[in-house]
DNA sequence: ATTAAAATGTGACTAATCCTCACATTTGCA
DNA sequence: TGCAAATGTGAGGATTAGTCACATTTTAAT
């Protein structure tokens, strides 16, 4: 947990802390500010966290909050990297010692459920994952679109399985539209080759299940 | 194509334009504000696009520019818009009348395949859906963990299928992992129980996808 | 044609907010 | 004790979204 962030270097750097905390008094005052920030993001999301008020609810003035954090972005990085590092230690842990298919049945379905309970339980990660930071009404606006075009699917989904739950159908319809919306955001964020494989693999996971049943 | 922007009531609200133009000469000059922040998206995202530079290079003065879209979101929903309805045109079509598990099969691969360049080529549309809002590093964060997560998932995989292309293992943990996340956020944004029911369905997807062969 | 009202156009100005900087205070240590 | 490094401060600079009072053009009714 020493030197926070600079392992990575992609195109928009996030810059390191101005300076690290050496004291007791600093490094309890940066607790303090992070702390400040998490209930601010929890309460508002973290594009309508004000620095300003990270600093006041903290105790400390602005200027002590830019020593320790270059910019905004430092300290919602951050708490990000601290849910991110517990995260893993926590999936390491359950994917450790599987080791037959009823092993990883088991332990990719309880990972999920812990996940998910995550998710939901905790505000601050949530918004910096799925992004306060984007706009709420565009998000509106994209989950309505996923809905509707969704929809053409299940209606196909429908036809073709009168027998079966119409209410599963558009779930799966839903959920198959959506995954395949991200894997496309991370077929282009990644290289063009590995792009195509995920796409062509996701390609294959949705008809497996848009067919099967 | 008349009413812009009303159909959503969500949360957070867009406000829609304060006038819409009516005469030929203002409906000009909205195309040209439009063409001007799509270029100016295309060229540095919308997170950097400014009103001024919008206005400058529409050669409208930046109140012109506020009389008809109301605030900088109105102008990227505006661009959204544009695309959700064309591309709703397009996988309406190509679902229309698929009558068989074959026809799903054929259709719904070449949906994925127009899906996917429409994303490689189009950078507003991309940007818009991926949220240059959202914090470009944090992505990048939020990608490393994801690998990193995955590569949790693909080493189990690689233990339990020793024979199996360890290139296409790593793709398929690494879209599993991607995909929950996908699930998740859209759990979290719709109901309690439609939520579950996508995490449920979400999870016998992965499953099938990470046992067999 | 006249003219009033509506639509449209303008850019200086306000407000909000991130972040800097010159200077003050405290702490570690020789 | 005294000095250098670490830490603390908040007024103010800089940027940018968004407003408003007023000017100009178009529409349409008389």
């Amino acid at each position: 947990m020493e030197d926070t962030a600079a392992r990575f270097s992609p195109q928009e750097q996030v810059a390191s802390p101005r300076r690290a905390p050496s004291q007791q008094r600093s490094r309890e005052r940066v607790g303090r500010m992070l702390a400040a920030a998490s209930t601010l993001i929890a309460e508002q999301g973290s594009d309508a966290m004000r620095m300003g008020e990270v600093a006041e609810r903290a105790g400390v003035s602005i200027g002590s909050l830019y020593q320790f954090f270059p910019d905004k972005r430092a300290i919602i990085w951050a708490l990000a990297e601290r849910y991110t590092a517990e995260s893993q230690a926590c999936i390491s842990a359950a994917l450790a010692d599987v080791s037959d298919a009823e092993g990883l049945s088991q332990a990719f379905s309880e990972l999920v459920d812990i996940y998910y309970r995550l998710f939901l339980a905790e505000p601050v990660m949530r918004d910096i994952w799925s992004g306060t930071q984007a706009d709420k009404a565009l998000r509106q606006l994209e989950l309505a679109d996923s809905r509707a075009n969704a929809e053409f699917l299940s209606a196909v989904l429908k036809r073709l399985r009168p027998a079966a739950d119409p209410v599963a159908l558009e779930t799966t319809a839903l959920l198959v539209w959506q995954m395949g919306e991200a894997a496309m955001r991370l077929a282009i964020s990644v290289g063009r080759d590995e792009g195509d494989r995920l796409v062509a693999t996701y390609k294959r996971m949705a008809l497996r299940e848009l067919l099967a049943e």
